[in-house]
DNA sequence: ATCTATTAATAAGG
DNA sequence: TCCTTATTAATAGAT
């Protein structure tokens, strides 16, 4: 039923195949409702395609329908589904037991069972984690002791800084300590102590912390 | 398509609906069957006659069909039951995902992304765990020990008796050697040599071993 | 069931 | 995807 015939065999033109397929998917579904307004019929029609969309007519909820399908067959959709879950979980479960027996067995407990060579087996896995543990922790402080000695030069410099405003200003207060003092109390409200007396290195001692 | 177009809607005529029926019924299996073949759609069809029987095709098992709808919707069509394992396996899953993580940072695999804090618990863990088969270790080796002790005492012993055999026999021999080589030669064929002379302790160094 | 006139579906092409 | 159209396929009604 079209310009011409084709033989029922998988379309290999992947365009002709989509084209053929949105088609008659919606020639089936058109179908599907017609029957089921034609004759009381109750249809399920369910069609995925390969891309994994799903299209699908129920004249009935589909729920009836698979209930009526067991019913009349026996066939229990669900017994082999849940066997196949049955098997998984159990494969599943004695994985997490055997995991559960190796972390109970690195944390050095339930160790009576063991044999002295699974023992030296244990011990070597520990002591390499201990050794990967330990290096990251070293990089750690590496890099805190970087940081802690960017800091501290910072520091230095800072306090540096502040020692020669410092003195800068005593100078100047010897001469002019009057003028000075008004004009800074008036410019930033210091209170009473002229500005050089205030500034104190914040951690003078950090570079002992390491 | 036929001798006359018709309405979509029930065909009150008995005969008729039946009639049509089963040839709309037979239509739509066979393009369901079709459009399997042409496109590698998954195709599944139920259709149920008001007077109950059933007709079907599945181009997949029809639980693997509905597997994908449920994964699709979202929408379950199954039991509590299906439901109950879905859950408890993904449970099961995480915890196992879980233990995996926690056992490879363990091995000291994994640990880039865990912070000072997190390394130093694991630390503390390792260090448990290996202080725990040390001991059992250390246990391992006093057993051994005493178990050595023993056999090297019972060796002794057993060489002192053989000892003081050998000296009998000796003493035995000078008075009358002719008689008992022959006897022994004899009765037990031990080849050339006086049984005196045979006598070593099998380990003698055991002790030297640990 | 089978036949066949007629309608419906659709393949190919744009 | 939608439109068109030639052609095939489905099927309504009759037998």
């Amino acid at each position: 039923m079209g310009r011409g015939k084709i033989e029922i065999k998988r379309i290999e033109n992947s365009s002709n195949r989509h084209v053929t397929y949105s088609k008659r998917r919606n020639g089936i579904l058109k179908k599907a409702k017609e029957i089921s307004v034609l004759c009381d019929a109750h249809v399920s029609v369910i069609i995925f395609s390969t891309s994994g969309k799903m299209h699908e007519f129920s004249s009935t909820p589909l729920v009836d329908i698979l209930d009526q399908y067991h019913k009349l067959t026996g066939r229990r959709l669900w017994d082999a589904k849940h066997e196949n879950l049955d098997n998984e979980i159990n494969k599943v479960k004695k994985d997490n037991d055997n995991m559960q027996i190796e972390l109970r067995h690195l944390k050095g407990e339930d160790i009576s069972s063991l044999n002295y060579r699974e023992l030296m087996i244990l011990e070597d896995a520990l002591e390499n984690g201990l050794t990967g543990i330990r290096d990251k922790q070293n990089e750690f402080m590496r890099m805190m002791r970087k940081k802690t000695q960017n800091m501290e030069q910072e520091q230095d410099q800072l306090n540096c800084q502040l020692r020669q405003l410092e003195i800068a200003s005593m100078n100047r207060n010897m001469g002019e300590i009057g003028e000075v003092f008004e004009q800074t109390r008036e410019n930033h409200d210091y209170g009473q102590m002229p500005f050089a007396f205030r500034v104190q290195p914040m951690q003078p001692n950090l570079h002992q912390r390491f």
